[in-house]
RNA sequence: GGCCCGUUCGUCUAGGGGUUAGGACGCCAGGUUUUCAUCCUGGUAACAGGGGUUCGAUUCCCCUACGGGCUACCA
């Protein structure tokens, strides 16, 4: 790689970006800084009637949150701006009249009305219309047209699209870094549309313009741009310029059921498919994942070490990045193994960091709790936190740290609360009134002693203890709740539930 | 329909002419534990089918099937 590697991510504003750009926006920056290049975000608004307010903002949110910062970008001018197309527009037209100048490119002044009308009549008869070599001199267009007649037009301003002249009877070899060589006949190839009658220049002209102005050097996509290659090759062939190298990604299928994963399946299927909340879809970060998870498993979706390493943060994955390990067939979603991973790097959290997390949480169950303990909720933490998926699990898990069980689950009372049962939680409690340093060791050696005294088994005790601290039987070692909770608090607890068990 | 790309456990995948086809998620079972969970151990489960090539094919080639993408003055 002789040029130093520029890469871009070249999103459209139409709505938020979903999981697969997030991939591919990695890929980029993976590929960009395992061989110190450069990652360029560029905003392609070519589509006014597609574009959605708040979605580029979207996007620039969405990649930081990621934590896939971009070297150049709408909002880091570095010299190749700007990196909106609308803003480029001016720059466009030039390089479209070039072509026709050079005869690769042709005027058409067809209206959408003819055009679709052609293309239903086909289908109608079982065919596909395609605008080319078979059928371009029928149409309205600068080859079937007197020069007199495409000047008049022209003056006149009638409404006209530059067409690429898609040549007849070639045969095309194209490389793509994933997919190593395709070969393509011509003549399947219809003449696209590379200016429109609006001004703006489609996708494909702006995108090899753009790419080559700013010296991208390899084009990391979606396989849905593969059928495009071949139009981009022969756009690069005709400007004369030398094309970067391509790379077309798998894509991310449905967890179920066929097709691509597409933004609806989020609601359908009870799972995230926009990094961060988009109106009514719930995002990840608001799921409660952390980007480091969502990284982790997008990189692992297509891609792979080769090794049987699982765990990657960003760095690990620079290092262990390259192309040529990327899947060719597209890979189905997983949400649990997601959860998986946000398992493990919740795990990997200290119980410090978690609490400033789950503060909020605990605030609103509980307005009246002092925000002066963190500590107690860090504590409480560092009991809990390995049953824990998500920072919002935590609650659910110790919320008998914070409140007395409001209720006691029917079950376990039937099955651990015997007649004599009440009897002997009183009289623990007496017992457990004498110890007046309630640590988790004292208070354990307490009730032991006390059971050994007792002639009753230990199992017996420790059973309807939990039901009376926790509610249920859950939760970590016993005695550690009791001593956090404190004394005063157990021996409430226990009063209350031998008044309202039976 | 046409064109292009693909196909290893349910899912993500390793592997690659001779392997007991490996790992992970999930699921199941056992162990640990005063409970639940964690954790540990084990188990379940795959080379789409058919032809070649070869001493030998899951691996290479062809066909079929299936899956995916594209087929707009959208990206």
């Amino acid at each position: 790689m002789p040029d130093k590697v520029r890469v871009r991510f070249a999103p459209s504003p139409t709505g938020p970006l979903h999981i697969g750009g997030v991939r591919t926006a990695l890929f980029n920056f993976l590929f960009a800084k395992k061989h110190g290049g450069d990652f360029i975000l560029r905003i392609e608004d070519t589509d006014q009637h597609r574009y959605v307010e708040g979605a580029e903002q979207y996007i620039i949110d969405a990649l930081h949150w990621c934590g896939i910062p971009y070297d150049e970008g709408p909002d880091k001018e570095k010299g190749f701006g700007p990196y909106r197309q609308s803003e480029r527009k001016h720059l466009y037209k030039e390089f479209a009249l070039e072509l026709v100048k050079k005869g690769k490119a042709y005027y058409a002044f067809d209206t959408n009305a003819q055009l679709d009308f052609y293309r239903k009549d086909h289908e109608t008869r079982g065919k596909t219309f395609i605008y080319n070599w078979h059928n371009r001199l029928k149409l309205v267009n600068s080859l079937s047209l007197a020069p007199g007649e495409v000047t008049r037009r022209l003056e006149e301003n009638n409404d006209y699209v530059i067409r690429f002249l898609s040549p007849q009877d070639e045969k095309l070899f194209l490389k793509d870094i994933i997919r190593g060589d395709i070969e393509i006949d011509t003549n399947q190839l219809d003449d696209k549309v590379l200016f429109k009658s609006d001004g703006m220049p489609t996708y494909h002209l702006a995108n090899i313009v753009d790419d080559h102005l700013m010296q991208i050097t390899h084009v990391i996509r979606g396989e849905e741009w593969l059928p495009s290659l071949a139009l981009h090759q022969q756009l690069y062939d005709a400007f004369g310029w030398t094309a970067p190298e391509f790379a077309h990604l798998p894509l991310i299928l449905k967890p179920t059921g066929n097709g691509k994963l597409s933004k609806r399946d989020g609601e359908k299927l009870g799972f995230p498919v926009f990094p961060l909340s988009w109106k009514q879809s719930i995002g990840y970060r608001e799921t409660g994942y952390f980007p480091e998870a969502v990284i982790n498993f997008l990189a692992l979706l297509g891609w792979n070490p080769g090794t049987e390493q699982e765990f990657f943060r960003l760095d690990d994955l620079i290092q262990a990045f390259s192309l040529e390990r990327v899947h060719k067939s597209g890979a189905r979603f997983d949400p649990e193994k997601t959860k998986w991973y946000n398992q493990h790097y919740l795990q990997q959290k200290s119980s410090a960091e978690l609490a400033i997390l789950f503060m909020p949480i605990v605030l609103g169950k509980v307005p009246s709790l002092d925000r002066k303990k963190i500590s107690y909720i860090e504590t409480v933490i560092s009991l809990i936190k390995e049953r824990a998926t998500f920072v919002s699990d935590l609650w659910e898990l110790g919320d008998y740290f914070f409140l007395a069980p409001k209720a006691y689950n029917t079950a376990d009372i039937k099955k651990h609360w015997k007649q004599d049962t009440s009897e002997i939680m009183k009289r623990l409690a007496n017992s457990l009134e004498g110890c007046d340093n309630f640590t988790s060791e004292n208070v354990e050696n307490v009730v032991k002693d006390w059971v050994a005294k007792q002639d009753l088994s230990f199992g017996k005790v420790m059973a309807p203890l939990r039901l009376i601290i926790v509610g249920e039987m859950k939760g970590p070692h016993l005695f550690d709740i009791m001593a956090l909770i404190g004394k005063e608090e157990t021996l409430t607890r226990i009063q209350t539930a031998i008044v309202s068990i039976r």
